[in-house]
RNA sequence: GUCCCCGUCGUCUAGUCAGGUCAAGGACACCGGCCUUUCACGCCGGCAGCACCGGUUCAAAUCCGGUCGGGGACGCCA
């Protein structure tokens, strides 16, 4: 058999993502995914998507879209695919019997339940569980003759016999050796006919041209088993960089099962997060260039992105459960907080309108006359939010009329000084004459009263802040009242009454 | 039970391959200060770590050995 390399574009880097259908896309495999697409980006090569399914029975589309759905979310595009697995199980089957009839597997037909008994003796023994090769050595008669009496057999790979090691060199952990004595001779092909998973996915990469293989560390114990397959399929192996795993503070590994959504990639879009502050986050879990850099733009990142960057130790989802203060791992939230402090506003724009449309306090001159004001008010009040979320939140009263007022705020800000009752109407009557609304202005009108009252100024002030926005914090005061307007702060600060009741 | 991998501040990590310039640097979080009408932003400062033991060496986070701790793999799962 000769050596076919993987040459479908002359030797460029072909990197694949291959989820199972699952439904969704976890962070996990969404991390796995932004490495493969990076290093295919870096270098100019092809990002397939394959979906890994080899399972016929369930319902191929609903359980993939999840996953589409969420890679075109962080903006993680394919450049071929999706392929699905199940779509290739002839061309596994054929491979296995090719196995056979080069003498690199056979047949084997002992049943589950010897299997079983076996397993459990040496358990007993305190052996290592390994298949005792029983089948590898019958005569041909005897497999014609059990084949004759129509015994189901499952394909298993043999494993050389001798002395010696399978090696990987691993771009991120290095050298691996395992010795072949400490494999068994894995099964390829079940007793129904059907491929497992290590034959499947190596024969996939094969035929897909796959150049490099980049996964999660608990892929790298079946590295040496595929690296036979390939071996004796006549292949040439890709090169395998396998990636440190993420857990949580228990040291668990991250799963929809003990952590719920908190772990979906959907549930980071449904919290306000941009995409690339959680791609920008999740890249970092272990990956780090050698300078100090942390934020990068997308041309930066595809830049600075390479194996030798991957780290070998796990790293840690740093979420606590009931956090009044963080839902999520607090450095995700810095990170998406700093773009949604950065960058141009016009790209936040986007995802705030989306919001808002949902929340129904969209208005459609925001996309014409009133653009240029949504703009700056955005601009306005971004520093202080950590998820585009907060702009219908703690920021609605800017685009609302119907916004709640802080209890907190109302209780330290305005009902501890009752003459506020009276005083911020009268303010209001002042603001009123204003021929002009300017930040000159409306300081001059607000200092002037104050000065009038003899009171300190902040008692003022910051009952008005709570009041026009329904906060304890927030913008200057008087950047607020030119953002928000004369109409609606003498109207607010009037309905002063109301909240004393 | 067998095999493999990993171990630097609470978390993400730089530094380990080529030992000294590391009495260990950055980021997040936390604490303090400045700014200020508030809160953030920004700026300044602080807290905090080489898992442990032994060896090699003039010198070890870095090399070697062991211990402990953590993770992964051992399926007719993917």
């Amino acid at each position: 058999m000769q050596s076919q390399n993987y040459d479908k574009t002359k030797d460029g880097v072909r990197v694949r993502f291959a989820p199972s259908p699952t439904g969704y896309l976890h962070i996990g495999g969404a991390r796995t995914a932004i490495y493969n697409w990076l290093f295919a980006k870096k270098h100019k090569g092809v990002f397939i998507l394959r979906i890994e399914n080899t399972d016929l029975e369930r319902s191929i589309a609903d359980s993939i879209q999840g996953i589409i759905d969420g890679l075109n979310w962080l903006g993680i595009n394919w450049d071929e695919g999706p392929y699905f697995q199940t779509q290739y199980i002839e061309e596994h089957k054929r491979a296995a019997r090719r196995l056979v009839e080069s003498g690199h597997a056979y047949k084997c037909f002992c049943t589950k339940e010897e299997l079983d008994v076996k397993r459990k003796a040496a358990l007993a023994a305190k052996q290592s569980v390994q298949y005792d090769r029983t089948c590898r050595r019958l005569t041909s008669e005897a497999i014609a003759a059990k084949e004759a009496q129509g015994l189901p057999y499952v394909i298993r790979f043999k494993v050389p016999e001798q002395q010696g090691s399978v090696c990987v060199n691993d771009a991120v952990y290095g050298l691996i050796e395992k010795q072949y004595q400490d494999i068994e001779d894995f099964v390829i092909l079940r007793s129904d006919g059907s491929p497992l998973y290590l034959l499947s996915n190596a024969v996939d990469d094969i035929r897909d041209g796959i150049t490099h293989v980049i996964r999660g560390q608990d892929g790298l114990a079946n590295t040496p088993r595929q690296i036979l397959i390939y071996e004796a399929l006549g292949a040439r192996c890709p090169v395998f960089a396998h990636m440190p795993l993420t857990l949580d503070l228990k040291k668990r590994k991250i799963s929809k099962r003990t952590h719920g959504e908190l772990v979906s990639v959907q549930f980071y879009r449904d919290h306000g997060f941009l995409p690339w502050g959680l791609v920008n986050y999740l890249v970092l879990l272990g990956w780090h260039t050698s300078d100090d850099r942390e934020i990068f733009s997308r041309e930066e990142l595809i830049d600075a992105f390479s194996l030798e960057g991957i780290g070998r130790a796990n790293s840690i989802f740093n979420y606590t459960p009931g956090d009044p203060k963080f839902f999520t791992d607090p450095k995700a939230l810095s990170i998406n907080s700093h773009f949604l402090r950065t960058l141009p506003i016009e790209e936040i724009a986007g995802p705030v309108k989306e919001d808002f449309v949902t929340e129904g306090i969209w208005d459609p001159a925001y996309d014409g006359d009133k653009r240029q004001w949504f703009l700056s008010t955005m601009d306005l009040i971004r520093s202080r939010f950590h998820t585009f979320k907060d702009f219908a939140g703690l920021g609605r009263a800017y685009f609302s009329e119907e916004f709640p007022v802080d209890p907190k705020a109302l209780k330290k800000r305005v009902l501890k000084h009752p003459d506020l009752k009276n005083w911020l109407p009268q303010l209001a009557d002042r603001m009123e004459q204003l021929e002009s609304w300017t930040l000159e202005t409306t300081e001059e009108v607000v200092r002037d009263f104050i000065q009038g009252l003899g009171v300190k100024p902040g008692i003022v002030i910051n009952a008005v802040r709570t009041v026009v926005t329904g906060q304890l914090a927030g913008p200057g005061i008087f950047d607020v009242l030119t953002a928000i307007g004369k109409d609606r702060v003498v109207k607010r600060l009037c309905g002063v009454r109301e909240l004393f009741r």
